[in-house]
DNA sequence: ACAAAAGTGTTCCTAATACACCCATGA
DNA sequence: TCATGGGTGTATTAGGAACACTTTTGT
């Protein structure tokens, strides 16, 4: 039951957003160098706190727009971390999302006030230090993306909109850091119905590949692009 | 980015919590009738705003003790519901969760101000029109439920401490509304190592079944593969 | 002796894995 | 013609699913 004291002291709730990508055959998570106190100077994810009037998947979309410049991602909610002290200034709830993004469709420059030197994509197998308990909640994300690789296509959200299928068995073996066998790969993708040829072939200086792109007639049960609670 | 507004107004957070267990053979969730506006007389799920120095976890599991006086309880985080006008009063974000509770372990008579005609164990495939977002929630924690159950022992949770395989199996063909076959399941629960024959035997009318327990050592986490295909 | 639940093995089938060679192109 | 990545099929194995009878007890 609701107190009027609870109704004084409120918590103030943010987002935070685990942003995958790969670059350079590595996957990459995009973190924000903090300007000011606490934490200053140290790495973290990007946020900030939920308007008002916006539902926190807005909000998660509007911060990654200004981050990225990326519109059409994919995003799911992962967990909320409450804990009382995880933000020295106060009480501060999070909701913290991933999201996959296909790293051709990033705009170089940032929209916001930040400095290019203070937006960096950083491998994850790499990542330093992390503000607050971010550190935590990118270990729950890629836990919880590595899992969802072993049974959908979520990959798929990190490739352009053609894409050979070496292209797709190079970003599940990037992320699930295992090598996988051709065949087998090929077998199992087909066989899930998420993604059609197109009649096109990429040119290069081999043989050409045939191009796939989604399947956007799969019903979302196989394969989910749209996160629960509308 | 936060401005200044934004910290002015700030959402209420609270936690709402779908209470499964199993009585008379049913799966049965915890209702509360509301007592005020908005939706007064309307059922909704147990919850109440957190306490401005305790987690969310912290939270659920003070209301849930409140509401059924059990302590010791299987609680994870569901889904945190945000919606802008999820809650006519304002702006409310709600965390839910689901607990699983062993029928025997509650306590008849609620702690709370509550009059007992106004907290009900309904069977889920009964449910009246709940207030808010509610049953978006116990939707949700179903489909979890469900899905959490073809690859896990939390079956267990709604079981006291010593049980046969076949009140197992009774946990898992109500939950999942299909008959299984008692011995693959049998061998199932019995590979995965989750639990271990206590030495005795539960007296009755028939031939005494062997009563089992949880095996606390093994983690319920690791146990079967999961298909691909979502 | 019988009613009622406990307990137990084998066969079948599907799906995952392991594995190696030919093909098409640009240089 | 060769270097490079693209593309394909089969045999084996492991795990899930289907299936029926014997055992033990209380009444």
């Amino acid at each position: 039951m609701a107190t009027e004291h609870d109704k004084y002291i409120k918590p103030s709730v943010a987002v935070d957003i685990v942003v995958f990508t790969i670059m350079e055959n590595e996957l990459k998570v995009l973190l924000i160098k903090r300007g000011q106190q606490p934490f200053a100077g140290m790495w973290s994810l990007p946020g900030g706190f939920i308007h008002i009037d916006e539902s926190p998947e807005d909000a998660a979309l509007r911060e990654l727009e200004e981050e990225t410049g990326v519109k059409d991602v994919y995003l799911e909610q992962l967990y909320t971390f409450g804990r009382p002290n995880r933000d020295p200034r106060g009480r501060v709830i999070s909701i913290a999302y991933y999201a996959l993004v296909d790293s051709s469709k990033i705009k170089p420059h940032v929209t916001g006030a930040e400095k290019i030197e203070n937006v960096q994509w950083v491998d994850v197998s790499d990542l330093p230090k992390l503000a607050f308990d971010h550190e935590d909640i990118v270990g729950y994300a890629l836990k919880r993306l590595r899992y969802k690789m072993e049974y959908t296509a979520v990959g798929l959200e990190l490739l352009p909109d053609l894409f050979t299928l070496t292209d797709l068995q190079r970003v599940y073996e990037i992320i699930l850091s295992e090598k996988l066998d051709k065949r087998n790969f090929r077998k199992k993708v087909l066989s899930m119905g998420v993604v059609e040829p197109a009649k096109i072939y990429k040119k290069g200086p081999h043989r050409p590949a045939m191009l796939y792109r989604f399947k956007k007639s799969k019903p979302a049960s196989t394969f989910k692009r749209i996160k629960f609670e509308g």
